[in-house]
DNA sequence: CGTACGTTTGATCTTTCTCAATAATGGTGG
DNA sequence: CCACCATTATTGAGAAAGATCAAACGTACG
């Protein structure tokens, strides 16, 4: 469970072992309802078990902006663990099931086991990561180019974590979900949609996207997926920390 | 040294004389120049000891985009102590002093210290609050606020640090880098600038700014210090921790 | 079977970009 | 100390990407 989010750190079966141990609450919660909004004060750390959820503000003119997608595996909040109050709303994007960790027993478990703080630094360092190539996206790069990158993204994220079937994968958002990602409004991304369709880069039908040329959907979204600082690929040096 | 960048965290005698016990090997960079570059494999982490720095990275088509603007007391490179290969550059604008911490001393301290572990996961969350602000600024910000809320962020980070002279302060970058800032274009910047100017938010003259209207100026950004998460403020509970 | 939400399409308008050029400014070498 | 040069700031006019307004069409769900 919390696994999933530690896979990138190498941890002993004793670290493994504590984590397992942490007492922890299932909930399922149902689309469109919030897990956290931002100016809440959380008692606990949750973790996405299955579903997905997207982290959102709003701005003081009322618009809304997407920062992050979780996938199934995510630790949604060590950001509460640490920060008094929450900066930003999460919201259920689909169907999903969330484990409650309690603050404490999780910040005793971080005070005793290096191993694992190191694992949440990593994690934390990683997610910063990406919150910075969307910046780069949003500021730098046309509306056809961000949501080619947004799509990349995705599926390179779901295939590291063994979700993605082969050529494709349903997108769970709506279209203007996927603008308040980018920065763009709805009909636009409807626009750049069918303009990637029409160019024989994805197929798709309603929500289902299938990546008709992989290749050229990376070049024309300027994707790299360095970023995402997965493992394999250039970085086996890593191992070695 | 460290000292500065742990400010947030209450920290114990011991802890901060162990930090302060690191070797460090101070240098002096000079304005334009890279301290690392994207794809670098760094061996230090360095802190900013005095000087002002910038994340950037530059997408293919070869724009740029800052993703931060780093203050003195920041430290710059937690990112390459967990990360094996650098994701984006740190450019020096000011004349600056860095200091360099070996890679090996400083993950052993984190191993031995768990309240130093604890004060890196904070400063590293903090970022990445910072960071999707950053997101929303250039994803659903007009031009005018977009530029208004990175004077209104730099002004209070700066003088959270103790660094800003009462009403306004000396922007360490050019029209053309606050642009890359905003994603926008310098001749855009400088159009707005003069508005806010107009308006009488600011005062300027080249790169000093005086905040003529403060209250107006922050009701324009759509800022709000929440996300900064300063201590003081509505955050007394994060003393807790 | 109707209602609500999401998608699609069209026409028009606005912000911001691009291209082009001029004016300050600060640093450098003679 | 002054002339020169490179960088930065400023201004103008036209072009374009994307926003806004408006409306029709599917599709799923109660």
């Amino acid at each position: 469970m919390l696994r999933d989010l530690l896979s990138h750190s190498a941890l002993s079966e004793d670290d493994r072992q504590a984590v397992r141990d942490l007492p922890t609450r299932l909930r399922k919660l149902d689309p469109g309802s919030y897990l956290i909004r931002e100016g809440d004060v959380p008692t606990h750390c949750s973790v996405l078990v299955s579903g997905f959820a997207i982290r959102l503000k709003v701005t003081g003119a009322g618009s809304r902006q997407i920062m992050a997608v979780c996938i199934p595996g995510d630790a949604i909040d060590f950001q509460n663990l640490f920060l008094g109050i929450s900066d930003h709303a999460i919201q259920i994007l689909t169907r999903s099931v969330i484990a409650d960790i309690p603050r404490e027993p999780l910040q005793e478990l971080l005070f005793r086991r290096p191993a694992i703080s190191a694992a949440v630094i990593h994690s934390t360092l990683i997610e910063a990561s990406i919150l910075r190539e969307w910046v780069v996206n949003v500021g730098r790069r046309d509306a056809r180019s961000r949501i080619a990158h947004v799509l990349c993204e995705f599926a390179v994220r779901l295939e590291a974590r063994g979700l993605a079937p082969h050529g494709g994968f349903e997108l769970p958002m709506t279209q203007e979900q996927l603008g308040d990602a980018t920065g763009l409004t709805p009909i636009h991304v409807n626009r750049v949609l069918r303009g990637l369709q029409a160019d024989g880069l994805i197929n798709r039908q309603r929500r289902n996207i299938q990546f008709a040329d992989w290749r050229a959907l990376q070049e024309t979204a300027d994707f790299t997926r360095r970023y995402l600082h997965l493992p394999g690929e250039d970085e086996i040096l890593l191992a070695a920390s």
